[in-house]
DNA sequence: ACCTGAACACCGTTCAAGT
DNA sequence: ACCTGAACACCGTTCAAGT
């Protein structure tokens, strides 16, 4: 045999960490195999199939039954770095999401720890929230290729912006946690009074 | 002069809501207008800026300034409404509003009432949740335009399902106001102990 | 089982040129 | 100011045919 679906999954998501969801074509895929783009279809029924199952691979670290996360407040943070650490993981997973496939099965597992309500609320803000940290993240490199001068001295990109984000995600989590009743979490620094601009 | 770009906008939304956004091309567009594509380009500099004006009209009627709402809540159950209103109107407002451009009007009016973290929280699980319940409807149309016996009798499309991802949009809603204090929203119907199925 | 080769019906964008 | 015509470099998917 040539080449396995896992070598498909696997070619689509070099792809995609390299050039992005939006060159992340069958036909790039399948030049990244050294096979005809038809080759795929072998495979995988169509390119929706094939990003559900990129979905899958990129929110496996997170779901994995080693980590098995007791608290939804983690959970969620696990889930959003996975999608963080691959380009445009984000999208991939929330749009494979919407049509039922990818994190589902972190969904069962939020929904035992906070009812069905809680943890469809939970995904959607994760989702949302890493798919907003993602597009700033490349504006800002775009930016930073275009426009050289903005960084002060030394660094690749400016760290407060990422550091703000992530802040930005865990208190938007603990509002909601807050509504879910769970137990307060301990903030020890800053004051609660209307802290941090908008992320839009 | 032929055409103004108010004119090439609502053509844009009328080729999104008549064939979806996956079919509105900047070639369907300029047909729908009589016009050759290359014309587009004199009104809007590429696809991604005509669907962010796409998304501003699209929200417009949620944020016009006679509907000047003073709860976070009405506010949330109208921007969906008007993003449920057209084809696939979640994905276009969601994507533009990742780029900062759309809904920021929206997000200036909640932060007012909530903080700028509540607005957050508040506008990425009400994109989240009707780019779901939009994939969700257009899976139960194409459903029944494949399976037609799964109508029980007449109605064009089940309407249990769309009730109950409206009444799952405000739970979750609630949910997130609890968490901001919001004062506590009265829901006579129903019992609170693990109601519905999941959404994914 | 896995792949090629060729085709079909499309894309977004650019650019010189027209009126 | 607004548009045409032609081109460039792409798409996803299908299908008969090869090995």
């Amino acid at each position: 045999m040539r080449n396995s679906l896992a070598d498909v999954v696997a070619a689509g998501l070099r792809v995609l960490d390299a050039h992005g969801l939006e060159h992340c074509s069958m036909r790039r895929v399948a030049a990244e195999l050294g096979v005809q783009p038809s080759a795929l279809y072998h495979h995988v029924s169509d390119k929706q199939t094939l990003l559900a199952l990129m979905a899958d691979e990129i929110v496996g670290p997170a779901t994995a039954l080693g980590a098995a996360v007791a608290d939804p407040r983690s959970c969620c943070i696990a889930l959003r770095e996975a999608m963080l650490a691959v380009r445009d993981g984000a999208d991939v997973v929330a749009t494979a999401a919407a049509f039922r496939l990818g994190a589902s099965e972190a969904e069962r597992r939020l929904a035992g720890l906070v009812g069905p309500d809680g943890a469809r609320t939970l995904l959607l803000y994760t989702f949302g929230h890493a798919q907003s940290t993602q597009t700033h993240r490349q504006a800002a490199a775009l930016g930073a290729l275009i426009d050289p001068a903005a960084l002060p001295r030394g660094g690749t990109t400016d760290p407060a912006a990422a550091t703000d984000l992530d802040a930005s995600f865990e208190r938007g989590l603990d509002i909601i946690l807050r509504g879910l009743g769970a137990p307060a979490q301990l903030n020890p620094v800053l004051g609660a009074a209307e802290p941090q601009n908008s992320v839009f």
